[in-house]
RNA sequence: GGCCUGUUAGUCAAGUGGUUAAGACGUCGCCCUCUCACGGCGAAGACAGGGGUUCGACUCCCCUACGGGUCACCA
């Protein structure tokens, strides 16, 4: 009777009653099995490689079991929120290749278990919340924030556990006149959940990912509407999960914390609970100690970063993929070339523990990722990345796209494909010397070589390049060369006995490439050549030779 | 400090009482070879420490050490 009072003393304005919200929220009908995922992030405008951890478990656990994957916002603290957060959180999932199926789009709600927008859902919190204090589960409190500082302060110097429980919990019981006044005051209030749990009792929990985890009960009061009236993350997590029907809440395992919390809510609503998956976090190597990836510290957390680096979506998503389950690069070995939705993704088979990032192995993935593509798709990959970071290029592609293809498929397809571009960024230096404009010298012949052997040696080739000739016999004439300027023409020969010879076929096919290519390693020369064509071929060696 | 949690090579990891303790990246060496890359072969490198339980422990239990997380009207 008292809380009856109390409820409508304190939310006045709330006329819904639980039973007309969860009208409004019918049963998902799915396939047996189907998970129900969701990810649910603050609109910070910035995305994190954690965010996309976890993104990537949600997705796939929905879309392996025909179930859905949605987008819901979590902007309930205004000072976090930024103006185009969630269009840079669509937009950055998208180029990952992350598709929700439902829920917040850029001007709008896609779906028909929103909103999905937390912002815009405080009259069905405030229904709940005002349910909860019928029953006697929640009551306001109007401690200001200096109060529970010295309460704090309190703790802290008796050695007592931080919180608002017991003897601390002020506004617990206190009597409905106190609390008439102070509304009649206009002071504000909080409303805090009354938790019957004692910290002496311990439960087990089972979690998706972590197994069996042993819990303490909670004994805090915590906060579950703000005072604007707008939920706490906890609060907002139990009825929006419930309503939107998440079958399986994937989060980071710094949540496992306030877990015991999240049980009590959910009884306390009379709401099933979800299954939980916390995931591991992934940490980076500071001074010699593992820490959580920071997006202050570490240009590499932003999820902007490899994008801009020039990684592959594909590569990052591979690389995420043996991260998240530790079979996947054996399948992959197994499957070079099957499509990532072909693996059997599984809970079962995620790291219970903390896992360094390592760009290494980013890097090594990257290279396996971009040599299975073709000529074409390299081009227009780099092409995109040219648009953006390095519009000069970006036109030197653009203008022949044929001979930039060209170029692109030396060595590509077949049994061992080249692996030496990891980055788009990267392919700017691979193919520069093959336009006269971006023709940059970066090696030169060692000065142990005579010059003038190497410029005869030139001036040899130089008369004898015929481009129609075949690789055989383009390169017996080099051999042919070779042998007249004192440099042997066999390898083995030549290994056998050193001192006999000036050098070796190798160093004559180094003065062709620095003279060339500008450098003292290139892709296969006559390839290069093939490329390049006659002219521009004579012209580098007669400027290198004089 | 309380609570939770983790610890297999430099990194990611397989492993569930009996294994020569997989594999991948990185490192080094050799081979192939006109260079580089690719590819092939090989090497070094690990169960944090101590107690139990057991015929037998990387695997189970306890303690210690170290790491990570969390203790807001932030999520």
């Amino acid at each position: 009777m008292n809380n009856e009072l109390l409820a409508e003393l304190l939310y006045p304005n709330i006329k819904t009653l639980p039973a007309d919200i969860e009208a409004r929220y019918p049963k998902r009908v799915l396939p047996e099995g189907a998970k129900v995922t969701r990810f649910a992030p603050s609109p910070t405008g910035f995305l994190h490689i954690g965010n996309l951890y976890g993104a990537f478990t949600d997705e796939r656990l929905a879309h392996t079991t025909g179930g859905i994957f949605y987008l819901r916002i979590e902007d309930t603290d205004a000072k976090r929120t930024v103006p185009n957060g969630i269009a840079i959180i669509i937009e950055t999932l998208a180029k990952l290749g992350v598709i929700f199926d439902e829920g917040a789009v850029i001007d709008g709600d896609n779906g028909a278990y929103g909103p999905y927008r937390q912002s815009e859902r405080a009259e069905i919190y405030q229904t709940f919340a005002k349910q909860l204090i019928r029953e006697g589960k929640a009551y306001p409190c109007f401690c200001t924030e200096e109060e529970l500082e010295a309460i704090r302060e309190k703790q802290e110097s008796e050695k007592l556990n931080p919180g608002y429980y017991g003897e601390f919990a002020i506004w617990r019981d206190a009597p409905i006149e106190k609390i008439q006044e102070k509304l009649d005051n206009g002071e504000a209030f909080v409303l805090r959940f009354r938790s019957e749990g004692n910290i002496n009792n311990k439960l087990k929990f089972g979690d998706e990912i972590k197994g069996t985890i042993d819990v303490t009960e909670n004994d805090i009061d915590h906060v579950i509407l703000k005072s604007d009236g707008i939920p706490t993350y906890h609060f907002a997590h139990a009825v929006d999960d419930h309503l939107m029907g998440t079958t399986h809440v994937v989060r980071d395992e710094s949540w496992l914390s306030t877990l015991p919390f999240h049980i009590q809510l959910f009884k306390a609503l009379g709401f099933k609970m979800p299954k939980y998956c916390h995931t591991a976090q992934v940490l980076k190597l500071d001074n010699g100690n593992k820490r959580k990836i920071s997006k202050r510290k570490d240009p590499e957390a932003a999820l902007t970063y490899y994008h801009s680096q020039g990684y592959p979506v594909a590569a990052v998503r591979e690389y995420l993929m043996t991260l998240l389950n530790s079979n996947f690069e054996e399948w992959r070995l197994a499957n070079p070339n099957a499509p990532i939705e072909d693996f059997k993704f599984t809970t079962k088979k995620m790291s219970v523990s903390g896992s360094l990032f390592d760009l290494d192995k980013l890097n090594d993935v990257s290279k396996n990722v971009i040599s299975r593509m073709t000529a074409e798709e390299v081009y227009d990959l780099t092409l995109a990345w040219a648009k953006e970071n390095d519009p000069e290029f970006a036109s030197v592609l653009e203008a022949d796209k044929e001979y930039a293809v060209r170029i692109l498929s030396i060595g590509r397809g077949g049994k061992k494909p080249r692996k030496d571009i990891a980055l788009w960024s990267e392919v700017k230096n691979y193919m520069s010397f093959f336009y006269n404009g971006l023709f940059a010298p970066v090696d030169a012949v060692p000065k142990t070589f005579e010059k003038s052997d190497v410029s005869a040696i030139l001036n040899a080739f130089a008369a004898a390049y015929d481009e129609n000739d075949a690789q055989d016999v383009w390169f017996s004439k080099i051999k042919e060369i070779a042998s007249a300027n004192g440099f042997c023409p066999d390898m083995k020969l030549y290994k056998a006995d050193p001192s006999a010879f000036k050098g070796s076929v190798a160093d004559v096919s180094m003065f062709l490439r620095v003279a060339v290519t500008g450098r003292m390693n290139s892709p296969d020369l006559y390839e290069v050549m093939q490329i390049l064509g006659r002219e521009t071929v004579l012209a580098r060696i007669k400027a290198f030779a004089s």
